[in-house]
RNA sequence: GUGGAUAUAGUUCAGUUGGCUAGAACGCUAGAUUGUGGCUCUAGAGGUCGUGGGUUCAAGUCCCACUAUUCACCCCA
């Protein structure tokens, strides 16, 4: 016997019309928001998430999936959906064209690590990029889309909003950093010394108690904030008010991914019944297409899990309405299978969902498998049915029965 | 990478201080007279007790190793 590999899932026919679901809000909001989809290889050269990503990210020192193809090229799964979106843009000259440009995506993503309750080696996010964009009309809009998606579902997780400063209010920021930890770096723990050499930014995102103790007394962000970086921090909590985003600020929020600058975000499970309590997250990334090789372009983008929100919200008891339904089961009582399977055709020539038996099953059997596959409807067909071209159609649901011209099939089931 | 837990039927689980042909519930298949489901009743199929070794007269049960699963930490979705 062979087993799925470690870290997988599938998705079995009895669950897989939640994620229907979910790829039909997507629709929804694809319309709403006037986004368009991209669709980007699972697999691309290593190089890119390297500098995508970030070479001090975890994503990329444990945890990607990289192995050399046939050609002695270094490929890796994807791990995150940014970085080929980004390659894509600049590979095909996109930001020569109309902007701003809002892509979106669902993609399964590959991390190798040792999976747990909501965390995979292969998941799948639904995410958004809004390419040529660097206004707070857009940082606003993008988190009303995420909010937006999350509210489909019966659900409004708290966003918790940071904001990492221009490349200019950052630079004085991490100076700031690295002067308060410098004299103390010692009696930090060994990820933290690193992060002060790669990237002191995420020594704040220290969950080790020593070193939250210290992180209390760290200079925070806001208070290294240019003018402009600042009021329009400022302008976006206002907008979030008005238009009903839940939002929380927490200056200590800085991700793992090194792209962000400005506006970062992570939705969050608040009751952390999760384990893992992200539920979404993203934000700002200015200098992305440009250290990717392309002309400078203002990012915005969020990436946000599905098997987490459907564990989410399976956690809340909240339930995802199943709209297939089985309208007619045709129910076989003769030896005529050609009238049974002209029957069935023309009922599905005119949009109605009908399965027919397909067993030796006795009649009665028939109804029973009709009732365990939840039909509205058994239209039974004999020949008695056959020669007087008057069917019988037992309502499943409240156990009536009725006779029902030929001609009037269709009306009756429509009507 | 670090630490903890678990492994018995398709699923969820019982199985006592080691003791006869390993059980339940649900699910599945079929039947309860003539062409009608749900409820009920009856019957049936389905397990090398994760794998390998050890202790013992005797191992699902005790010990060891391996494998798999799962939970937590780090980090993330």
């Amino acid at each position: 016997m062979i087993n799925i590999p470690k870290g997988t899932k599938d998705v079995l026919p009895s669950e897989s019309y939640k994620w229907n679901e979910v790829e039909r809000v997507v629709q929804v909001l694809r319309n709403k928001y006037n986004l368009h989809e991209i669709k980007t290889p699972m697999f691309e050269h290593t190089e890119l998430f390297v500098r995508g990503v970030g070479n001090s990210t975890d994503i990329v020192n444990k945890e990607m999936y990289t192995f050399l193809d046939k050609g002695n090229r270094s490929i890796t799964l994807k791990p995150e959906g940014t970085a080929g979106v980004a390659r894509s843009f600049i590979e095909n000259g996109l930001f020569n064209e109309t902007l701003p440009l809002k892509v979106y995506y669902i993609t399964p993503c590959f991390r190798y690590e040792r999976p747990q309750a909501g965390r995979l080696r292969q998941h799948t996010q639904f995410g958004s990029e809004w390419f040529g964009v660097d206004s707070v009309e857009a940082d606003a809009e993008i988190l009303m889309l995420a909010s937006d998606f999350y509210k489909s579902f019966g659900i409004n997780p708290t966003v918790l909003i940071n904001n990492l400063g221009c490349s200019e209010c950052r630079k004085k920021y991490i100076q700031a950093l690295k002067n308060f930890f410098e004299p103390q770096i010692k009696d930090m723990c060994p990820d933290c010394q690193k992060r002060f050499e790669t990237n002191p930014l995420r020594i704040l995102d220290c969950k080790v108690e020593e070193c939250k103790a210290i992180n209390k007394n760290a200079p925070v962000i806001t208070d290294y904030l240019c003018d402009d970086c600042k009021n329009r921090f400022e302008e976006l909590k206002k907008v979030l008010t008005e238009v009903g985003v839940n939002y929380k600020c927490d200056s200590m929020l800085v991700r793992g991914l090194d792209y962000y600058t400005n506006l970062i975000f992570e939705f969050v499970d608040e009751d952390k019944k999760l384990g893992q309590n992200a539920l979404g997250g993203g934000g700002r990334y200015n200098n992305l297409v440009e250290e990717l090789g392309g002309k400078p372009t203002p990012v915005v983008g969020f990436g946000i899990g599905i098997e987490r929100l459907l564990l989410y919200l399976e956690n809340k008891g909240i339930e995802i309405k199943n709209n297939q339904q089985l309208e007619v089961y045709v129910a076989n009582a003769t030896n005529n299978l050609i009238e049974i399977i002209k029957l069935t055709k023309v009922l599905r020539d005119n949009n109605i969902s009908a399965e027919m038996n397909l067993t030796q099953r006795t009649l009665k059997a028939q109804f029973k498998y009709a009732d365990k596959i939840k039909a509205k409807y058994v239209m039974v067909v004999g020949d008695d049915e056959l020669n007087s071209n008057k069917f019988t159609i037992k309502n499943l649901e409240d156990g009536s029965q009725t006779q029902v011209d030929k001609q009037d099939l269709i009306k009756y089931f429509k009507g």
